[in-house]
DNA sequence: AATTTATTCGAACATTTGTTCTATATTATG
DNA sequence: CATAATATAGAACAAATGTTCGAATAAATT
């Protein structure tokens, strides 16, 4: 099977930087694809630069990086069950990391594993992990973060019902919870993961 | 405020690794952390290495890798919509890419965007991103992932009923699907991502 | 067939880069 | 304080690496 050279440079660049994690020099390329010459990779990768398929920032060893895998995922930390006390984010609440895509990350995120059934309705089970946005602070009929008594932290909808805001579960077992002092909002809920 | 210098060399690592795709070279990291000799980088280098911090594999430049950063997620390509006789990993299917723990990864695993919500009492929504793996066949009782006519790829529950195979969904309004020659097992469904 | 275009080769060169060695300074330790 | 351990510096070297130029070859086009 006869593949084009720019394409077998290109997946061998790409392999190399995903599974060692670092771009090959020219001449491990011209080897690999078996081109005699350096400079005969470099045709190919001016080539592709051009193309936009690869990017090289400055002009040294193995610099090259690829703009097609460009999804990098940051990691954010997952917060379990509170500690009584302690503060949400603190290093005794965390229970592990998870990833998301480095165009949604941003600072102020973080996870939560959810504790309970009370949003099932709204596809929210038992031990999935909901990302929270901080920054974002909740309005009604979005599904929020919120602390209660600065010792639970629980996920709910929020709406308005007769002037008064509630925290409102999706599942008719449980009651609304009136807005008051003691709850307090930590921030939106932007997404969801779950291990089947 | 003084930071411990070998701190100081991992983090600035870690940022250009992340930030510009590639390892630093020696002496840039010298220059960056205010050394004057790269000996004195190797150093530190070489305490980070031994803690495990860091890997080199190969006496090359810039071939610094993380151990860190670079472990805990691998990418699993998204598919969307089936285009009719493509395989179904094909480039014309794929939508994107998600991340999953590197713990969890595997080479038979790929995503599916959902469409629909034949399974939203399971707590899976239409546009919800679900974690497929291929080495894994659905047993009875288990969310899968079919293939049906080779032209449609759907998620339900795999069940027996009265000694025959179907594929259930999880909305009544749904009926259940008997297996024949026509459906096809993917995989099993193993995690579930969601935007909200 | 003639001409253009794309691809490849070979060689040479200037940097970049990792490595190593010795010496000096700094810090920790008994 | 004396000694050892650690950290830093400086210099020199060999190897790896990107770059460039001109020429040869192959492929496509007219």
């Amino acid at each position: 099977m006869k593949v084009n050279k720019q394409t077998e440079i290109l997946e061998f660049i790409y392999f190399k930087i995903e599974n060692e994690g670092y771009s090959p020099s020219i001449r491990e390329i011209a080897e690999k694809v078996n081109l005699k010459s350096t400079s005969s990779v470099q045709h190919h990768l001016n080539n592709l630069i051009e193309k936009g398929l690869l990017s090289k920032k400055a002009k040294q060893s193995r610099t090259l990086t690829s703009n097609k895998l460009n999804t990098i995922f940051k990691s954010v930390p997952v917060v379990g069950e509170i500690a009584a006390g302690a503060p949400l984010l603190a290093e005794e609440n965390r229970i592990g990391e998870i990833s998301v895509p480095q165009e949604k990350f941003n600072e102020n995120l973080f996870a939560l594993k959810i504790n309970g059934d009370s949003m099932v309705n709204a596809g929210i089970h038992d031990g999935d992990i909901v990302v929270i946005d901080k920054g974002v602070e909740p309005k009604d009929g979005d599904i929020g973060a919120f602390m209660i008594n600065e010792t639970e932290a629980t996920i709910k909808y929020l709406d308005t019902i007769s002037g008064k805001k509630y925290l409102i579960p999706a599942n008719k077992r449980y009651d609304n919870l009136e807005v008051k002092t003691n709850i307090q909002p930590i921030g939106k809920v932007v997404s969801l993961f779950r291990d089947i």
